[in-house]
DNA sequence: GGTCGTTTAGC
DNA sequence: AGGCTAAACGACCT
């Protein structure tokens, strides 16, 4: 803005704009995976950014209403009273709305009493008096009597609020005949349907205006009323009191009393951070993407991915040869007290140097194998003396596989940000450094071979994930920093191992496997062609749904987004229904053709070796969790005899003399015994009887030799259940029994194990409180969605409150316990090999057998105080299978 | 070639 | 209208 031109005001009045955007954009589009609606805010958004841009506004603000009455409905209580409810999926986007306003830095403005146009009106009369450029952006007529000179309205078209026509004076004389202060006389007269304002009968907008023309306004006109002649006099003299009423409703009021004025609200600078976080949660890319770059604009680079890189904070990078390398790692490190950073850089599998980062110097050493010159650094490295990472595992293992021991890995920036923000997608330190520090970091272009600009150095990097250890852990609890301290960091070096050790795999099993399986899809597919007379692809939904509900014309399912489902729940419902031998066939298609993709996905990924070797996602579960992939060796099939048979072919590698599995059993319903602190339930486990046998014994009244397999059934899948939320009829529709009887079962559990439904309903309460839930080890994970307007969002957000301690809990279990084995199996030769949440597989060398029997046992049962024992159960064999019990 | 939705394997 | 995952495939868009 140059000094001569004028500031520009921009009011905009929230709730109208935004309304029209909900009925301008289908609803269908604008939904958030997890059900929330998001189209008016995407297009007021993408409106107001529109405005940002060529309006470049020095003020701003929206106003909203903050219920639909006013001064105006107590005057009229018929006021907008043909209004109906408004829509919950409008309502819900509001509060949402107001967030993603607020990362923007604009101010949001409401009146108690008033209308937002009242505010607007206010707004704009002091800003035109105080020499403001002011642009007023409403959907409501009545906003046509603010323009004047130095006040334009900006209107949206029919069309939506993309697009917004300007009105200044000039504009409102050739579209309506009168000028702007004369609308609200032309308004009195026709009347306005959505205010429920009813006019004079037969007068129409021609007519009112050809009346204000000659008598200039609604006082000239009712005084001539007289002069007037024909149907439309009298209707006039008639019914002028509603011209009257309708004339004081619509004048806007232009001196609300106000706690600011225009110069207040001068723009506020984007919050880039809180931005990106708010446009996430929405899935809005591409309007972040045009905010972040107004952003760039009007605030310098410093924080937005396109910009240039900040480098003037960045130390200098040196070039340290060995003697004194030791000295500067002592000096930094003040003989190993304070942590430094690390960057391991490799290329193809091969480590090329190492990144130090102090607080004000970095330094920088390339690195190859064999060269004698590397004491310092490596004495380094194997110390104790803590290390700050970014992504630790996988630097480890490159390390480990060029020969270097790491230790003392004491932070990494990727944990310490899950333990953060759980659930968010994976980052990097590319992303953290742009999101935390708001300052880009360069990194190379895989896709360019001759780079515009040169990547980050690894010493940089290690400087970066210094800076951004100091920031995580001034926002983490102190929960949350014990979790990183104690659990965490502590199995990186374990979780490492564990992936390059890998499994045995024998391929001739899964070989044999394949082929009959693919025998068996093959026949299959052709009964079930032969079933409908013709080929069709049996893995496409689509064509499914064609055959199963146009040919065979049976009843339509549970619905989906693509039609109608037919996953193997609906189609056992309609072979009930609607029996035919295709539905069958098509299971065991299903079934067959599902299992030969996992056996392909292991088969694949065995390495020369023999084994495989997946890896463990330490940061990626909302729940505190470990996943495994590529392959995922977690969901290997176990319930069924080939399952069973594909787990056979995972065995005790060369020189080992058997596989070992431990498992925890029923560790969730332990956990719970012990947060609910329920009696019953603890003296179940303590007494040590079969769990479902007790708990069903109690339910019907019988003693617990008399609980059959279906009551014993009924129980299991009602305890697991509660864990996760289950409804009445979520039980209904697993066990195939009627709602009412579900409800029964568990009424009847809650009437003996009372304790669990309290605490059930006390960490929603308490989650509600604190917007999050935590394990018994300090483990957050944050919820917002639970006092959301939306029923869908909140009832899926409660049931997930309810679930993250117990799965969260018996997650830290288990890596607690494997660090304890870890820790004890040091000096022995078998080798710790898979984690599948509730169980552990290891590699047995000769002679360890009840060594190793006895530490697992210890440990695992060791890993908690609970008020019930953990039982774990112990197997052993040539094979997983085997080895299961 | 990327993304979304559906389905299904495990816990 | 049951929590947490990974992976494959089809469908659709660019």
């Amino acid at each position: 803005m140059s000094d001569t031109e004028k500031p520009t005001l921009l009011v905009i009045d929230g709730h109208s704009l935004a309304f029209r955007a909900f009925y301008a954009l289908p609803l269908d589009s604008f939904t958030t995976r997890d059900g929330q609606h998001t189209n008016a805010i995407h297009g007021f958004l993408s409106m107001l950014i529109l405005l940002l841009q060529n309006e470049k506004p020095t003020h701003l603000a929206v106003a909203f209403d903050i219920s639909r009455y006013s001064f105006r409905t107590r005057e009229y209580p018929e006021y907008k009273g043909t209004r109906g409810e408004t829509p919950q999926e409008f309502v819900g986007q509001v509060p949402l709305l107001e967030e993603a306003l607020k990362a923007m830095g604009v101010w949001t403005v409401t009146k108690e009493d008033y209308e937002a146009d009242d505010i607007l009106a206010t707004l704009a009369t002091r800003g035109a008096a105080e020499g403001y450029e002011v642009l007023v952006v409403s959907g409501d007529r009545d906003a046509i009597q603010m323009v004047k000179p130095g006040v334009t309205l900006l209107y949206p078209n029919a069309r939506g609020v993309s697009e917004l026509k300007r009105y200044d004076r000039a504009a409102v004389v050739e579209r309506y005949g009168i000028e702007p202060e004369q609308y609200p006389d032309i308004a009195a007269l026709v009347g306005e349907t959505s205010d429920n304002l009813i006019g004079i009968d037969k007068v129409g907008e021609k007519t009112a205006v050809k009346w204000i023309t000659a008598y200039g306004s609604l006082d000239g006109v009712l005084e001539h009323a007289d002069e007037i002649t024909g149907v439309v006099g009298e209707k006039l003299r008639e019914q002028k009191d509603r011209a009257i009423r309708n004339r004081k409703l619509n004048h806007l009021v232009t001196d609300v009393d106000l706690p600011f004025g225009p110069a207040d609200l001068l723009r506020k600078p984007i919050d880039p951070v809180a931005v990106r976080e708010v446009f996430d949660r929405l899935q809005f890319k591409t309007l972040l993407e045009r905010v972040l770059k107004i952003a760039a604009a009007e605030q310098g680079a410093d924080f937005v991915a396109d910009a240039a890189p900040v480098v003037s904070g960045v130390p200098v990078i040196r070039k340290l040869v060995d003697e004194e390398l030791g000295k500067w790692l002592s000096d930094q490190s003040r003989n190993g007290q304070n942590a430094l950073g690390l960057r391991i850089a490799s290329a193809n599998g091969q480590v090329t140097g190492f990144g130090i980062g102090a607080a004000d110097e970095t330094a920088y050493v390339p690195w190859a194998p064999g060269r004698p010159d590397y004491v310092a650094l490596e004495s380094w490295l194997a110390s104790d003396a803590p290390k700050v990472m970014t992504g630790s595992k996988a630097q480890l293992k490159i390390a480990s596989q060029s020969g270097l021991v790491v230790r003392g890995i004491a932070y990494d920036t990727i944990l310490a940000g899950w333990l953060l923000k759980p659930g968010s997608k994976a980052e990097t330190l590319e992303s953290q450094t742009e999101y935390y520090l708001g300052e880009t970091l360069q990194q190379s272009d895989p896709n360019q071979l001759v780079p515009e600009t040169e990547p980050a150095s690894p010493a940089t990097e290690a400087w970066y994930s210094l800076r951004l250890s100091a920031y995580l852990s001034e926002k983490l609890d102190a929960g949350s920093l014990d979790v990183l301290e104690t659990i965490e960091m502590p199995l990186v070096p374990v979780l490492a191992t564990m992936e390059l050790t890998g499994i045995t795999v024998n391929r001739e099993i899964l070989g044999r496997l394949t082929s009959s399986l693919g025998q068996t899809a093959a026949d299959v597919a052709q009964r079930a062609f032969t079933e409908i007379g013709r080929e069709i692809n049996l893995g496409s939904p689509k064509q499914l749904q064609e055959v199963l509900f146009d040919q065979l014309g049976m009843p339509k399912t549970r619905s989906n987004k693509t039609g109608f489902s037919t996953d193997a729940a609906s189609l056992a419902d309609l072979q009930e229904l609607n029996p035919h031998p295709f539905l069958d066939l098509l299971l065991q298609h299903r079934d067959a053709t599902k299992l030969m993709q996992i056996i392909a996905s292991i088969d694949k990924a065995v390495d020369a070796g023999g084994r495989v070797h997946t890896t463990y996602e330490q940061a990626g579960s909302s729940t505190g969790r470990i996943a495994s992939n590529d392959p995922n060796l977690q969901n290997v099939p176990v319930k069924t005899e080939i399952g069973r048979e594909i787990r056979s072919a995972f065995e005790a590698g060369e020189g080992f003399e058997t596989l070992l599995t431990a498992d925890y059993s029923q560790i969730e319903m332990r956990i719970m015994a012990h947060l609910s602190g329920d009696e019953g339930l603890i003296s179940a486990f303590n007494e040590g009887e079969d769990l479902h046998r007790f708990v069903g014994a109690r339910i019907f009244g019988v003693a617990p030799a008399d609980v059959t397999p279906t009551m014993r059934t009924k129980v299991k899948a009602m305890s697991y259940g509660l864990a996760y939320g289950l409804s009445a009829f979520g039980l209904s529709k697993q066990l195939r029994i009627e709602t009412s009887e579900a409800k029964e079962l568990m009424a009847d559990y809650f009437a003996r194990f009372g304790a669990v439904r309290e605490y059930l309903r006390n960490v929603v309460e308490q989650a509600k409180v604190d917007g999050y839930t935590t394990t018994i080890f300090g483990r957050r994970r944050p919820f917002g969605d639970l006092s959301s307007s939306n029923r869908v969002l909140r009832e899926n957000a409660a049931r997930q409150a309810l679930n993250s301690p117990i799965q969260g809990t018996a997650a830290d279990i288990l890596k607690r316990a494997m660090i304890e084995i870890d820790r004890d199996m040091r000096g022995m030769s078998s080798r710790m090999l898979l984690q599948v949440h509730d169980e552990l597989v290891f590699e047995v060398a000769p002679g360890e057998l009840d060594d190793l029997s006895s530490i697992v046992r210890t440990r695992m049962a060791g890993a908690a105080e609970l008020r019930v024992p953990l039982d774990v159960q112990i197997g052993t064999g040539p094979n997983w299978d085997a080895a299961a019990h």
